[in-house]
DNA sequence: CGGCTCGGAGTATAAACAAC
DNA sequence: TTGTTTATACTCCGAGCCGC
């Protein structure tokens, strides 16, 4: 929490609590749950009218309560087979059982108690990590033996020996169609003062000095999410499912994967200085992409999984407003734990790889479609601004492949450090099984996402530009059908969350 | 005094576990 | 199958603090 600054607050604990006689509300708003007040049910509720805040009163979305499922750690289960699972010696570590109390104190660097907010659970208590084939040695010291943390940069300066070298800074969130904060990346901090977990289930626009311009770009994107569904009056209005949940069970790099058809809106963001900080964070101008995320499985032009849509804001600071020094440090702190091998460290300077210069976020994605498919991770990445991309299994992809996990340690890959075939930089290869399309279920076939046509869509140029609010051309390329999930311990915990039925059957 | 923050009591919910 | 235990999240009481 905010340092509770002075002193510990003399409470007394023999203090019996009588028993309200009011019931209690099933959901307080957004502002009653933030003060730890009495809500009521009605939308403006009482209190936020009485103080004024109508406009940021709203229900905010649960986290599933109750005892977490308890995850063996070698679940035999047909879904996943792990092969030769019992001889440690091969395989030194493809699991970290962390009791709680051992769970480390920092993670990231943070404080214990902002980073294991209860907002941000993650539900395994286990690490596991397997290679989905049989031949995929685990890069088992570039895991983290911590829990998942919910923390993760956009940003990442990149040490190469003595050098240091970073683009600007990048916050990203991952927001409902609502825009509802889902998940916010370490930056926030950096950029906007406020800690990721603030932003969580809050509307955007409550951090920014003029909502209306955020508002202008939803209605935007909201036009666009029109204009492809215009044709299939089946579908009327977007009614996404897409929770804080999914944004926090899915890989940051699978998230920011931009829905097949969708299109990019730039636009500038003026925030709101953090309050109760320390007075560097001022009100930051920002300039801010953002898309429809496709990294849950929709399509916006084969119009399937239309409820897994959400969207992507990509966050920098405005060029045009005052000159802000670069920090000095290291963004954040160090997401590899000092004790694991620089392996990640030693790729080549990654300078500019989070540039933006003015090239299109919106192009190019894997094109991948099939069940199991190899994923170059950096692909996905690729929707980045500025991302610079050539051939999907080009060095520079694998290069930024290392990156992309240096950035992400809890959703590294399963890799092969020994074994890469094309190169000898640092390989990285996702083999990924679309978690849907579950193979060894024969009968229960998870709902709709075999999608096995990709969208016939040409690919478009890459050479346009933005204007203040301007829509880009749509994204053509055919999307994967469903994304990465590096590790199988997540993606099992993803599956029996999502599909409780179907994979209990197979069970 | 009113508003704000926040510790924590009481409660709801869900999974694991035990008993039948 | 049902009841109990355990673990987590939720609401909101009530106390301290602060500015007016
Ligand atoms: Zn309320
Ligand atoms: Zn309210």
């Amino acid at each position: 929490m905010t340092s509770s600054c002075s002193q510990p607050l003399t409470h007394t604990p023999s203090v019996q609590r009588k028993k309200s006689n009011k019931p209690h509300v099933r959901t307080a708003c957004s502002n009653c749950k933030k003060a730890h007040l009495a809500c009521d049910t009605a939308r403006p509720c009482k209190r936020c009218i009485s103080v004024g805040k109508s406009d940021s009163c709203y229900d905010i979305q649960h986290k599933k309560r109750g005892r977490p499922k308890l995850r063996p750690p070698f679940a035999t289960n047909s879904l996943t087979s792990l092969p030769s699972l019992t001889a440690p010696s091969a395989v030194p570590a493809y699991y970290y059982p962390y009791p709680a109390s051992s769970a480390p104190s920092t993670v990231h660097g943070m404080p214990h108690s902002l980073t294991s907010a209860s907002a941000m659970a993650m539900p395994a208590p286990i690490r596991l990590t397997k290679p989905t084939g049989p031949a995929l040695p685990v890069l088992a010291p570039f895991l983290p033996p911590s829990p998942p943390s919910p923390c993760f940069e956009m940003t990442k300066s990149q040490r190469v020996g003595s050098t240091s070298t970073k683009g600007p800074t990048m916050l990203t969130i991952f927001l409902t169609l609502e825009l509802l904060c889902g998940r916010a990346s370490d930056e926030c901090m950096e950029l906007l003062g406020y800690h990721p977990r603030d932003l969580a289930y809050q509307p955007l626009e409550q951090f920014l000095m003029n909502p209306s311009d955020l508002r202008q770009v939803q209605q935007k994107l909201m036009a666009s999410y029109r204009h492809h569904v215009s044709a299939s009056p089946a579908i009327t209005s977007p009614a996404s499912t897409v929770s804080s949940a999914d944004h926090f069970h899915t890989a940051p790099t699978t998230l920011l994967e931009i829905a097949n058809g969708s299109s990019t809106f730039k636009t500038r963001l003026a925030f709101k200085p953090a309050k109760d900080r320390h007075g560097d964070a001022s009100g930051a101008v920002m300039d801010a992409h953002l898309y429809f995320g496709g990294g849950l499985g929709a399509d916006l032009c084969s119009l399937t999984n239309l409820d897994r849509l959400y969207i992507v804001c990509t966050l920098t600071l405005s060029k045009t407003s005052t000159p802000h020094p670069q920090p000095q440090r290291p963004v954040g702190v160090p997401l590899i734990p000092p004790d694991q091998p620089a392996r990640s460290l030693t790729v080549p300077s990654m300078a500019n790889y989070f540039a933006f210069p003015e090239a299109d976020p919106t192009l190019l994605l894997p094109n991948n479609t099939s069940n199991t498919v190899p994923i170059h991770l950096a692909s996905s990445l690729s929707t980045l601004p500025g991302a610079m991309i050539s051939e999907p299994n080009s060095q520079e992809d694998l290069i930024h492949m290392d990156q992309v996990s240096a950035n992400f340690p809890y959703f590294t890959p399963t890799t092969s450090a020994s074994s890469s075939p094309q190169t000898s930089a640092p390989s990285i290869e996702i083999l990924s099984t679309t978690p849907l399309t579950n193979p060894s279920s024969a009968s229960s076939s998870p709902p709709s996402t075999t999608h096995e046509s990709p969208s016939p869509l040409p690919n478009y140029p890459s050479n346009h530009s933005f204007t203040p609010i301007m829509m880009s051309l749509p994204y053509g390329a055919p999307a994967t059908s469903f994304n990465v999930h590096q590790d199988t311990e997540h993606l099992l915990a993803w599956l029996e969350d999502s599909f409780p039925q179907q994979t209990a059957a197979v069970k």
